[in-house]
DNA sequence: AAGAATGTTACATG
DNA sequence: ACATGTAACATTCT
């Protein structure tokens, strides 16, 4: 579920709660799968006593840095969401970890579909070194884009929510921005001219920082949305143009959105701004 | 009640 | 080696 905006977001909400400086004095992990990296148990032994020293985000991994300079990485992937409360509470449903920590909270993880991931490592670089280049850093330009796209001859979509081609996006965000780039999902990646790749990036730049701003894209009101720590939702669905929003019209130009299969993942697009290939 | 859901990856097939 | 396709993960919502 989350993207870039989303892990962003619950990064700056676990930093407003004063996570930095905390100790970990206790582990439990209620589905063994959760914990990826080490086994479990060792997983228990090896953070309890860890002193978290920073909270930050990379691609789409959550990361929070201890003293000792081993990392945890979360991978959230659909449905993962971060909860932070007293450490008496007892488990809820659907929370596969929980972190005691010394002030008396819990951090608990709460994951319905069980598809997130944790991961402990000695060694950062392990985690991070298949990602492509963050899109909103000042290094991510419209050039850099360019060098990305030369040479690939897969559809342009899913070269976007390739991870180790450009880090963060998904399936909202790609599709938010290939609508106000006015690109068709099965374009060809090197196909586009220098003007389409210029209103790509900014596109790509545009919906993310959007989406920044309203703290996130949460649909709906079923367990398996986006929210944020203390089950905030984020805002960004009212300003989303056509995911989702199949048969409304086109904020442009007032066509009906069509729904597509490309890359078996949904697809929204206006026929008449997204030209097919 | 079948099908889809904001993600990733391993494996298969072309 | 490359590209594309499918299944798997597991549960809930429409």
């Amino acid at each position: 579920m989350p993207e870039l905006p989303e892990v962003q977001t619950i990064v700056n909400d676990l930093n407003a709660a004063g996570l930095v400086g905390r100790v970990i004095t206790k582990a439990g992990v209620y589905w063994p799968k959760t914990v990826a990296t080490p086994s479990p148990a060792d997983f228990c032994r090896l953070i309890k006593g860890q002193a978290i020293r920073a909270v930050y985000r990379r691609a789409k991994l959550i990361l929070f840095e201890f003293n000792s300079n081993w990392t945890l990485g979360v991978h959230l992937r659909m449905t993962g969401r971060f909860g932070l409360s007293d450490a008496g509470k007892p488990r809820q449903k659907h929370e596969h970890v929980i972190l005691d920590l010394d002030d008396g909270r819990a951090l608990r993880f709460h994951d319905t579909r069980k598809f997130g991931r944790f991961q402990l490592v000695a060694d950062l670089r392990t985690l991070l070194n298949h990602f492509g280049p963050e899109p909103l850093e000042p290094s991510f330009t419209s050039r850099r884009l360019s060098q990305l796209l030369r040479g690939r001859q897969r559809p342009i979509k899913p070269l976007l929510l390739d991870q180790a081609v450009i880090a963060g996006l998904g399936n909202i965000y790609v599709d938010e921005a290939l609508w106000a780039a006015r690109l068709h999902p099965l374009r060809r990646a090197d196909s586009l001219n220098p003007e389409e790749v210029t209103a790509l990036h900014r596109a790509i730049r545009r919906v993310l920082r959007t989406g920044l701003r309203h703290n996130g894209t949460t649909l709906g009101s079923g367990q398996g949305n986006f929210y944020s720590l203390g089950n905030t939702r984020g805002q960004n669905a009212n300003h989303l143009k056509v995911f989702r929003r199949t048969q409304l019209p086109c904020p442009r130009c007032g066509a009906p959105i069509v729904r597509l299969v490309v890359g078996q993942r949904s697809s929204h697009v206006c026929r008449h701004c997204q030209l097919e290939k």
